[in-house]
RNA sequence: GCCCCCAUCGACUAGCGGCCUAGGUCACCACCCUUUCAAGGUGGCUGCACGGGUUCGAAUCCCGUUGGGGGCACCA
């Protein structure tokens, strides 16, 4: 019987959580998922150096955020200093490693090649010359990442490590190491990395690249993983929308893509946009005002719901909200150029007595309006626009007024007439 | 410099020797719809990096070139 299938994701505590890391991870939790495996965490703090603090509850965080969901409780590399010394000296007592100005280091073959059959690259062969004496503790005692990460391998039971391809060349160093423990090999999958649109390294200078950042600026957990899925693998050829539980259903490790793939912020913008325009109603508005509240806003939860169905078709960010509809929430500062004194006056006028203040007889009202100005829809309604929202940009205007009611409207109507620049 | 990985539209990808005059999605362009912006509908543009092989036949297999990426740490 085959052991259990047992991965897991090892992020070092450095910083954010970046979508290359994520979209890794993503990848070893839908295979656990797929076939009913386990998911670690596993955090390699082996140096302590560049350790930042809170990075390990931020890296979790969002995981968590994401619903890749762990299986035990996440371990620490460096909990695991004194098995990593104890087995350094043993391969010293072994003469398979030996002690060099205060490190331990591992004496590495010199000739033929070490090799395996990766399931995304296919086989790699590496020149066992290639390989220099590996340090495994450094002078303070602390293992360095390729002696402890491959040992714990070993030690977790992990049958498949799935990571990035910048790991490639770290493998040959520790399969040696395992073989030298006399433990099985793990099955290697090295997933291709994530490129900014410009071919390039993703990095800060791109846009936002930490899932802090992107569900910050709006993006709904199941759009971002979908996303992320693509990115580097397909089901077939034609399908771009899969829930989470269609990812985990279909996801193959072997039709996991070679080459790496640019993150597209367009792509991404769309796909949150398909999902937040497919939301329920009601679900739509929770999503909107759980958003604004981790954004620290204290706008009424009240009117942020009556709000939702007014952008709900419109926005593909939950960001663009706090635009979008800002007017309903404050006061607006329009462009006196782009106002009309007898337009909005008239405007005012018009909807001072209308009953009941609703969007219909608001329709009714401004197109009648039109008319007798002898204007179209669109000349007519783009200083009104701009006077009450502040924006020639907004949800729809007769939802919009009526939303904002009536005095507020004609209040700002009239504020518009008289800043009017003409 | 040495080692390793990669190479289909601008982007994500399908393709695993004939079904490909290369399909889908995003972006882009045009038109329609329309109170703005979106959304939606219709149509369109654009691609197998290059050069050699193998084969009756290559985007698909092999070799080389070029280009991109990673590594060569007492970083992970």
């Amino acid at each position: 019987m085959a052991a259990p299938v047992r991965v897991r994701m090892a992020p070092s505590p450095t910083g954010a959580l970046h979508v290359g890391g994520v979209r890794t991870a993503l990848f070893n939790w839908l295979f656990a998922r797929h076939v009913g495996g386990e998911f670690l965490v596993r955090i390699e703090n082996t140096d302590t150096s560049r350790e930042v603090q809170g990075a390990v509850e931020h890296a979790l965080d969002s995981l968590a955020w994401l619903g890749l969901d762990w299986d035990r409780p996440p371990t620490f590399q460096l909990d695991r200093i004194d098995d990593c010394a104890e087995l350094a000296q043993r391969l010293v007592a072994e003469d398979r490693a030996y002690e060099d100005e205060g490190a331990i280091r591992y004496r590495m073959p010199d000739e033929g090649v070490t090799a395996w059959d990766d399931v995304v690259k296919g086989r790699i062969e590496f020149p066992n010359e290639e390989l220099e004496d590996l340090v495994l503790v450094r002078s303070d005692g602390r293992p360095t990442y390729n002696f402890a990460s491959p040992m714990e391998d070993v030690w977790d039971g992990i049958t498949h490590v799935i990571r990035g391809d910048d790991h490639i060349s770290n493998t040959p160093k520790q399969i040696n190491l395992i073989q030298a423990v006399g433990a099985d090999l793990p099955v290697y999958a090295h997933v291709p990395n994530v490129l900014a649109t410009d071919g390039k390294k993703l990095s800060k200078r791109h846009r936002a690249t930490g899932v802090d950042e992107l569900r910050a600026a709006g993006y709904l957990a199941p759009a971002l993983l979908n996303f992320l899925a693509l990115l580097g693998w397909a089901p077939d050829g034609e399908t771009t929308l899969m829930s989470r539980a269609e990812l985990i259903e279909r996801f193959d490790l072997d039709r996991v893509i070679k080459s790496a793939a640019a993150f597209d912020y367009d792509k991404l913008d769309w796909l949150n946009g398909v999902y937040l325009r497919a939301l329920p109603p009601a679900e739509y508005a929770d999503a909107l005002v759980e958003y604004l509240r981790t954004l620290g806003n204290d706008w009424p939860e009240e009117r942020i719901r009556e709000a939702a169905p007014l952008v709900q078709d419109k926005i593909g960010r939950l960001g663009e909200f706090l635009a979008f509809a800002g007017f309903l929430f404050h006061e607006v500062e329009p462009d006196p150029d782009l106002l009309d004194r007898r337009i909005l006056e008239a405007a005012a006028a018009a909807l001072e007595q209308l009953e009941p203040f609703e969007p219909e007889p608001i329709e009714t009202a401004l197109k009648a309006l039109c008319e007798r100005l002898e204007l179209k829809p669109r000349q007519a309604f783009a200083p009104i626009r701009v006077a009450v929202t502040g924006s020639k940009v907004s949800p729809g205007l007769y939802e919009s007024l009526a939303l904002l009611g009536r005095g507020e409207s004609v209040a700002r109507l009239r504020r518009g007439a008289a800043a009017a620049a003409a």
